[in-house]
DNA sequence: AAACCGGGGGC
DNA sequence: GCCCCAGGTTT
C-alpha cells in the first residue's frame, strides 16, 4: 500500500514502536508472556469482546471470572444465557453478552469448537465486526491484518496531522494504518498502537515526551487537538420514578426487561415510563401500576438517582413501599435481599437499590 | 444515522 | 463530586 503523504514507512514507525512494546508491554491476563506460545483464540476473542467500548482496568476482573467459570468455548456455549448476563452485569452494552453467548454456540456447532482463522469467517460470527475480526486474525493467528480502533485512529491522525474530522476521515486513517502495519508481528503492532493510545497518546494531555515515535510524529505540537470530530449532539433528560417494593420475607420485587433494546434482558426495579421534559414524579401517582396492593402508609420517597445512557440522561426518583398482596406476572420475581448480588442488575438499578436501602 | 452503558480523567 | 468523554457492532 502506498503511503498517502509519502513520508511515514512501516519501518520508521513499527521498529521503534515494537521495541518500546517489548520493553514496556503491560502484563495482561489475555496476553502471552514474551516468547511464550501463541494465545488461545478463545481467550483473545473473549478479551476483545469485553474490550469493545470498555477500558482495560474494568475488563481484567471480568475476564478472569469468565475463564474460571467457563474455561472453554464449549463450556460457555452450554451455559445459561441468564447466567452469562448476570456475570456480565456492570460491563454495559448487554447486547455484547447476548452475542458472546450466541457466538460461542456458533463456534461449537459450525466450527467444531475451534475459532475460524480468517477475517472473513470471523466477520460472519455474531458480535464480531471489522475491528474484532482483524484483531483476532492478527493476535491469535499471526496474520497480517489492518487493525483499526479508536486508539489507533487517534495515534494515526496525530502521526500524520490528519485534520479532516471523524467520521469522514476514517477511510484515510485506514489507508494510513495499512501503510505502517508491518508484515511480521502485526498482532503485536496493533496491541502496541493501542497501548500507546491508552497510556501515552491519550485523548487529552498526551505525554509526547515519553512517546517512542515522537521523532516521526508530524502532529506532536498539536496532538491534543487531533483527531477532529464532528460536533456532538446534546442529550435530552428523561425522568421517572422507581418503586422498591418489599414483601414480609425480606425480598424485593424485580422485573425482567424485554429481550431487545435498552438494558435488554436485564432485571430492573419496576418504574414509571421514562419521559422527556417533565419534572421527576414525587407522589404515588407517578409509580408504575404493578399488579400489587401496597400497605397503607408504607409508601415513602427515598431520594433521586442520576444515570447517563448513550443518548439520554436519566433522573429517577426512588420510592419504597411494603406489599400486602400481589399476583405477579411471569417476568417478575421476588428476590431475597441477600441474593441481589446474584441477579443481572445493571448499574443504574444498583444505584436505585442503594438509594432505596439507605 | 441512531441505538447501545459504564468507568475514568480532568477540573 | 460533577461533568465530559471515548469507544465497536448492529440495524
Amino acid at each position: 500500500m502506498t503511503n498517502p503523504n509519502n513520508s511515514l514507512t512501516s519501518e520508521a514507525v513499527a521498529v521503534p514502536l515494537l521495541d518500546w512494546y517489548d520493553r514496556h508491554a503491560r502484563r495482561l491476563p489475555w496476553r502471552a508472556p514474551p516468547g511464550a506460545s501463541r494465545m488461545d483464540p478463545y481467550h483473545v476473542w473473549l478479551s476483545e469482546i469485553m474490550l469493545q467500548q470498555t477500558t482495560v482496568a474494568t475488563v481484567k476482573d471480568y475476564f478472569e471470572r469468565f475463564l474460571t467459570l467457563w474455561p472453554t468455548v464449549e463450556g460457555l456455549a452450554s451455559a445459561d444465557l441468564d447466567r452469562v448476563l448476570t456475570e456480565w452485569a456492570g460491563l454495559g452494552y448487554y447486547a455484547r453478552a447476548r452475542n458472546l453467548h450466541k457466538c460461542a454456540q456458533r463456534v461449537v456447532e459450525d466450527h467444531g469448537g475451534a475459532f475460524p482463522d480468517t477475517e472473513e469467517a470471523l466477520l460472519n460470527l455474531p458480535g464480531i465486526g471489522r475491528y474484532t475480526a482483524a484483531a483476532i486474525a492478527a493476535i491469535a493467528f499471526g496474520q497480517r491484518a489492518v487493525v483499526m480502533d479508536g486508539n489507533i485512529e487517534r495515534v494515526i491522525a496525530r502521526l500524520n496531522t490528519v485534520e479532516t474530522p471523524l467520521p469522514a476521515a476514517k477511510p484515510a486513517l485506514y489507508a494510513l494504518t495499512d501503510a505502517v502495519t508491518p508484515d511480521a508481528r502485526a498482532g503485536d503492532f496493533a496491541q502496541a498502537m493501542m497501548d500507546l493510545g491508552a497510556t501515552i497518546c491519550t485523548p487529552r494531555k498526551p505525554r509526547c515526551m515519553l512517546c517512542p515515535i515522537t521523532a516521526v510524529c508530524a502532529g506532536k505540537d498539536m496532538a491534543e487537538t487531533l483527531p477532529r470530530r464532528a460536533p456532538k449532539k446534546v442529550k435530552p433528560t428523561r425522568t421517572g420514578m422507581a418503586v422498591w417494593i418489599e414483601n414480609t420475607n425480606g425480598a424485593v420485587l424485580l422485573r425482567r426487561r424485554p429481550e431487545s433494546g435498552l438494558l435488554g434482558g436485564m432485571m430492573e426495579v419496576p418504574s414509571s415510563p421514562w419521559t422527556e421534559g417533565v419534572e421527576p414524579p414525587e407522589t404515588e401517582e407517578g409509580a408504575y401500576g404493578m399488579p400489587v396492593s401496597l400497605a397503607p402508609g408504607s409508601f415513602r420517597m427515598m431520594g433521586e438517582i442520576k444515570h447517563t445512557f448513550t443518548h439520554f440522561h436519566l433522573r429517577l426518583t426512588v420510592a419504597r413501599a411494603q406489599v400486602v398482596d400481589a399476583d405477579l406476572p411471569k417476568d417478575c420475581i421476588w428476590c431475597p435481599l441477600d441474593n441481589l448480588g446474584d441477579v443481572a442488575l445493571p448499574t443504574v438499578m444498583r444505584k436505585v437499590a442503594k438509594a432505596a436501602l439507605l
